[in-house]
DNA sequence: TGGTCGCTCCCCCTATTGTGGTATTTCTTA
DNA sequence: TAAGAAATACCACAATAGGGGGAGCGACCA
């Protein structure tokens, strides 16, 4: 079985001994160190290794968004499992913006904290759903700018459009979409019925200005 | 104990009465409904007053988006915990922005589903990790508005640009302008050269992807 | 005072797009 | 079963954009 290297970053001097215990005790993880905050943290994940970092939000000196950015920026293929007493908003937001894999409450019990190690180790990105509710009401106020009008376009449409904001020719397009060229235009003029719009530019302009695609970008 | 009123829209016979039987057969939870697809569900959620709704994403007639979409216009306090066999990306995307309390995959053990309507219920937004990885992703690559590159573009460079996003031709940003669709063009050739594209559509595309020129925003 | 930069303008030729058609197939639905 | 939507494909002609040049003029700067 593979060996998951956690390092632990938490100034509370109970937990992280608790943590490093349990993470030592579990078959198949190690703690390869269990420090109060991150000011060394890169010399410390440099020399440790870690495949994943256990990061407490509250933190005296750098605090853990600024840790985990500093940390992601150095080490990109770390994943950093932030931990929190809060369902802050803002916590939450800065964090996944810094680029944390994943937010789990201080509450949560030992054996959830493995299978959070675990689930991040492995890609995902466990998080408890009160906190993933945040995440997902940030991301819907995030995205609702405006009522998106809707055009009517057909997936075929939405499709070609795809293509169009990654600056394809119609050529380039057909080939990509496994259709031919003349059918690309077909769409094209198609679209541009729709948008009411009468080049190609007006068209990749309208759908990046009015996000009428979900995230192609 | 309070007891949960959940109606089913799921196309697959046998996994919807599966889970009609799960969920009738735990004490607390109640089935109102289990339904092939969501072309009535209107009429049906009127009549039930389900708690929370379970929605397959792939279904005939209405989809599962449009189904979300539907129900939280016409009953916003309703949560809607979707289920799907697969991660499409875009489907997280628009399962999210038409307002899905929670996203999990059919794979789930019955246990988890109770524990994901249980949870939905109670205001948190369970989902399986790989999907929570895949929502902090799309979260992640929409917010980069920092990180800017500088493309030291001139002030008439940019200028030009301002019109492309416009949607205007060459000869209408040369009329727009004051000056010669020659020039427009030697303008337009330096701003490809400068930002590594070879079409205006590109341009277009990387202005606005990249928020090059703040004005519009 | 020569060099670089930004802005201006022009030519030639090719490639790509825009516009207006027509037409077949498949699938859904009234 | 007929109507309609969606996707497919083709043709012709005009318009626009792209790539390669060259060149003049004013400003600024070492």
């Amino acid at each position: 079985m593979e060996n998951i290297r956690v390092a632990i970053f938490e100034d509370n001097k109970h937990l992280r001994e608790s943590l490093y215990y349990l993470i030592n005790g579990t078959p198949g993880f190690s703690c390869t160190g269990a420090y109060p905050d991150c000011n060394d943290a890169v010399f410390q994940i440099t020399k440790d290794t870690p495949d994943v970092i256990l990061m407490d939000i509250e933190m005296p000196g750098l605090n853990g968004i600024q840790g985990v950015k500093l940390i992601k920026s150095k080490f990109p293929q770390v994943h950093v499992l932030m931990q929190t007493i809060f369902h802050d908003e803002n916590n939450i937001f800065d964090a996944i913006c810094a680029g944390a894999s994943g937010y789990i409450l201080k509450s949560t019990t030992p054996a959830e904290y493995i299978t959070a190690i675990k689930d991040v180790y492995n890609g995902g990105s466990p998080m408890t759903g009160s906190i993933a509710r945040k995440v997902l009401e940030l991301f819907q106020k995030n995205i609702q700018v405006e009522a998106k009008q809707d055009y009517q376009l057909t997936p075929k449409e939405k499709e070609m459009l795809q293509f169009m904001v990654q600056g394809k020719s119609f050529k380039m397009i057909a080939e990509a979409a496994g259709i031919s060229y003349e059918t690309v235009r077909t769409h094209m003029k198609n679209i541009y019925a729709k948008l009411h719009v009468n080049s190609n530019t007006e068209a990749v302009s309208k759908v990046l200005k009015e996000k009428l695609l979900s995230i192609f970008f």
